[in-house]
RNA sequence: CGGGGCGUAGCGCAGCCUGGUAGCGCGACGGUUUUGGGUACCGUAGGUCGUAGGUUCGAAUCCUAUCGCCCCGACCA
């Protein structure tokens, strides 16, 4: 992509609205614009992160055996009348009547309806285990909306819905629900921690929230810090393999890591004292069993090898898919702007140009562009008829990871830099070998 | 929803107290200049001062109402 042609209105000053960094930067990134209240467009850099982490959150799901489809925003108010949520939900759920008067909301979450589909065409042991998910937006009409996408009233997010025939099966569906989510945040360059949470207006006793540790995070946090070495990496998980799945999931949720809703003091205190931690996170995922409650209260059973019919047992699992850009901002970023992972950021490499018009830059720029996009890596060439300030100003506001630069000076020597946003440090080599070192990094992100 | 604050040019702000018909910086646009970390200079365009009503000869400024946004708190992916 050509700066010159794209869309990228970067600002210059930090709007006065934005109080916290994640949010200040999407803005002067050009990522986002709000439109009201804890509601944005997505511009195109913000877009393309966006659709990046929905692909992570895809594959990993795929990855575990988990069965995506696509259900609508709006949803009638008689499922949840059946559910009894639609009294229960209260003024964060944002309620509409259709032309006929007819009682509609848009959808906070998805049990119901995910619940509705499943009883509607499943009545057999044999269908079962069956998880299936969707991203969709969401809606919840927070009394305060803010920090920009972490706590906006409309959000994209990824809520699954795991329907098994007794309680072994769900639990097990519960942590390969949480080892796919692990590999979900490592992909994307995070450290998220499984908590022991409490279960809010979903229900269920076995819950798990996963924190990403920022000093901006909403929730107190107390852990012991040895939980955060704990890397999954590139193990093969058999996620059909209900011990080991099991194996990792004691793992991780051995050490003391709680927010301060579940916290216990007399436990913390057991942490030898110099791992005792207490901090704040971001939550960005979670993971419940509730068993029998929707099935019950709607009728989705399934009949057993016996002949007799039993309420099916569920789980559902969500991932704040627009407050992870946030969430990731948060935790990689320095005073000149984002720092995005190679997982997730938008473009994999930019292309700085320091004397545009000089031939022999601007064709070794074209050069450069033309054989990462045949290694099927689209750089972003800042093309702009700018002074090299400028131009290196922006790519670190939006935060590429990696940056060639490439000028009449080092040409002379047959050599273009190539620079790490993250450690800020540069090697000279030439264009070919750019191109390889760029495709040896993204190899290990595919 | 309780408490606090703010709406003036695309963005950041001044002007308001003490009414007299709107200004600064950045950005945009046109030049000249410069060219390895937001260069400098000249010029141009851009605002029903959130909206509605009131007071007044006259309102960005005073009064009333209303809408929107932000921050702190209680709740949430």
């Amino acid at each position: 992509m050509r700066l010159s042609r794209y869309f990228l209105p970067v600002l210059k000053e930090d709007p006065k609205e934005a109080q916290i960094v994640s949010h200040r930067y999407m803005l002067r990134a050009g990522m986002i614009k709000q439109q009201a209240a804890g509601i944005y467009s997505w511009l195109p850099l913000g877009y393309r992160v966006l659709k990046r982490i929905e692909q992570i959150v895809h594959e990993e799901q795929i990855r575990a055996g988990h069965i995506p489809l696509l259900m609508p925003t709006l949803q009638p108010a008689d499922l949840w009348r059946e559910s009894g949520r639609y009294d229960d939900y209260g003024q964060e759920m944002l309620r509409i009547k259709d032309r006929h008067e007819r009682d509609m909301l848009y959808g906070p979450t998805n049990e119901e309806m995910i619940t509705d589909i499943f009883r509607s065409h499943v009545s057999s042991y044999k269908d079962l285990p069956l998880t299936l998910y969707h991203i969709q937006w969401k809606f919840r009409d927070e009394m305060r909306p803010r920090f920009g996408v972490m706590r906006g009233r409309e959000f994209f997010m990824k809520d699954g819905y795991n329907f098994d025939i007794d309680r072994d099966s769900a639990l097990h569906a519960y942590n390969r629900h949480m080892v796919s989510y692990l590999r979900t945040y490592e992909r994307m360059g995070l450290t998220a921690i499984p908590m022991r949470a409490a279960s809010g207006p979903i229900g269920g006793d076995n819950t798990h929230e996963f924190l990403v540790l920022a000093n901006t995070g909403e929730s107190e946090v107390f852990y012991d810090d040895r939980v955060t070495a704990l890397k999954l990496g590139d193990r093969a998980v058999d996620y059909d393999n209900r011990a080991e799945v099991a194996g990792v999931c004691d793992e991780f949720t051995t050490l003391y890591a709680r927010t301060d809703e579940t916290h216990d003091a007399a436990l913390f205190d057991q942490i030898p004292a110099e791992h005792q931690k207490v901090g704040r996170g971001i939550e960005v995922g979670q993971i419940f069993y509730f068993g029998t409650k929707y099935s019950e209260a709607m009728g989705a059973t399934v009949v057993t090898p016996d002949g007799s019919k039993v309420p099916v047992e569920m789980g559902s699992h969500g991932i704040g898919v627009s407050r992870l850009l946030g969430a990731i901002i948060e935790a990689s970023h320095d005073e000149k702007g984002i720092i995005w992972p190679e997982g997730v950021t938008p473009f994999p490499v930019g292309i700085v140009n320091l004397k545009q018009g000089d031939a022999a830059a601007d064709e070794a720029c074209a050069a450069l562009e033309k054989a990462l996009l045949a290694k099927g890596l689209e750089p972003l060439y800042d093309d702009r008829d700018e002074r090299a300030g400028a131009k290196f100003a922006t790519m670190d506001l939006i935060g590429l990871p990696w940056r060639i630069t490439v000028g009449p000076r080092g040409l002379q020597k047959g050599v273009v830099e190539l620079t790490s946003r993250r450690s800020g440090e540069s090697e000279e080599l030439s264009p070919e070998a750019a191109v390889e070192r760029i495709v040896e990094i993204y190899a290990a992100h595919r």
